[in-house]
DNA sequence: TCTTAATGTTTCTGCTGTAAACATAGGGAC
DNA sequence: GTCCCTATGTTTACAGCAGAAACATTAAGA
């Protein structure tokens, strides 16, 4: 009577199989769930069902599992600017439509995205990053920067992320509304040809 | 032969005499000293000599002191802030000013800034609040809002913010010309006679 | 002078990250 | 098929942390 294991999953075996990605995913569940942004090595591993010092064969520190989360969330904060972007079909309103996805997704998760801009590996600015969404924000302000595309880069960032931090430390009330007030074609980018504040009726 | 300690300053007595005075400074060297955001409850106790839970008859919890070195970080900001704004003689740029002070703070102070904004009580938008660097946001705005002083509170606010934030996380280069560049009256609030972006020569 | 409230100390619990030594399995060389 | 190597686990241990509970000391007021 030989206890070989045929079944394949959940066999609770010596070995996980694929420990790295499980533990990845638990701290994404972990991240996506609540506001909570410590995250314990620990924890992590007894969810996965884990020894806690197996952690140490996939990350060398505890900091490196966290950048790895970190680049998830670059990447899902990319996808949902590309949607929103395309939702408003592109243009002036489709660049401040990124922004205001940038804001909502920090909204919605919270750790995930104050983890992602801590501990990003990421050196250099919008302009030499290759992930989407540098990419996005450095091609709309190359079309209606008018001359000076990396200011608007910068300002255009800089007002959605703190727009985003602001809210997140609950210094700014996490109103949908102002989002869209605060985050306006007119007013942030007002040189763009039929885009002037100015213009009276 | 009796140990009567009549002299009245650092004689290690039981009582310390104002310890809570003591920690919140002990807190703000060490915030000011480096760019570590963590603090230890009993790495404080130890430089101020006395034992780890002393600490708990000043401060409810670790959250506390915290708050308490927060408050002290909104009113540095606020005198650094005045002050730029005096230099700059106030008006537009006394207000483009104050922006880069707060940048400047931040990139001066990581730490405390940090804890600043992470750990303030304070609940409600800068509408309410009475600290300095609000009032004088507030204040500014409504000179040159034009009728939507909301509005350029909150840009203002969230453009100097993410600048900062950014910087300190290592997103953007802590570069003091880039300051200057983004911060800027004409491009930011554009809506003041005399100030207008769109003047030909 | 006696009592009491404020403020400090010791001791303890349970959590954390991580280093070191050991255990187990799976795959390639013979 | 057997043997050994390597990847990937476990156990054990350490030092540091926040905080609770019980006890010690002191200053001040009745």
């Amino acid at each position: 009577m030989v206890t070989v294991s045929t079944s394949k999953v959940a066999d609770r075996t010596y070995h996980h199989g694929d420990l790295r990605s499980a533990l990845v995913e638990a701290g994404l569940r972990h991240l996506e769930s609540g506001g909570e942004t410590d995250i314990s090595l620990r924890q992590l591993a007894r969810e996965v069902g884990v020894s806690a010092t197996a952690v140490y064969r996939h990350f060398p520190d505890k900091k490196a599992l966290l950048a790895a989360l970190a680049e998830s969330g670059i990447t899902r904060l990319g996808e949902a600017q590309r949607i929103a972007s395309a939702q408003a079909g592109g243009g002036p309103a489709g660049f401040a439509a990124t922004g205001r996805a940038y804001v909502r997704f920090a909204l919605a998760y919270p750790a995930l995205f104050r983890l992602t801009f801590a501990h990003g590996d990421h050196a250099g600015s919008p302009t030499s990053s290759s992930d989407e969404p540098s990419r996005m924000l450095r091609s709309y302000s190359e079309q209606f920067g008018g001359g000076d595309a990396e200011r608007l880069t910068l300002q255009a960032w800089a007002v959605a992320h703190g727009l985003a931090m602001l809210m997140l430390d609950g210094r700014l009330p996490p109103d949908d509304a102002m989002i869209d007030r605060v985050i306006d074609t007119k007013t942030l980018f007002p040189a763009q040809p039929g885009n002037k504040r100015d213009e009276s009726p």
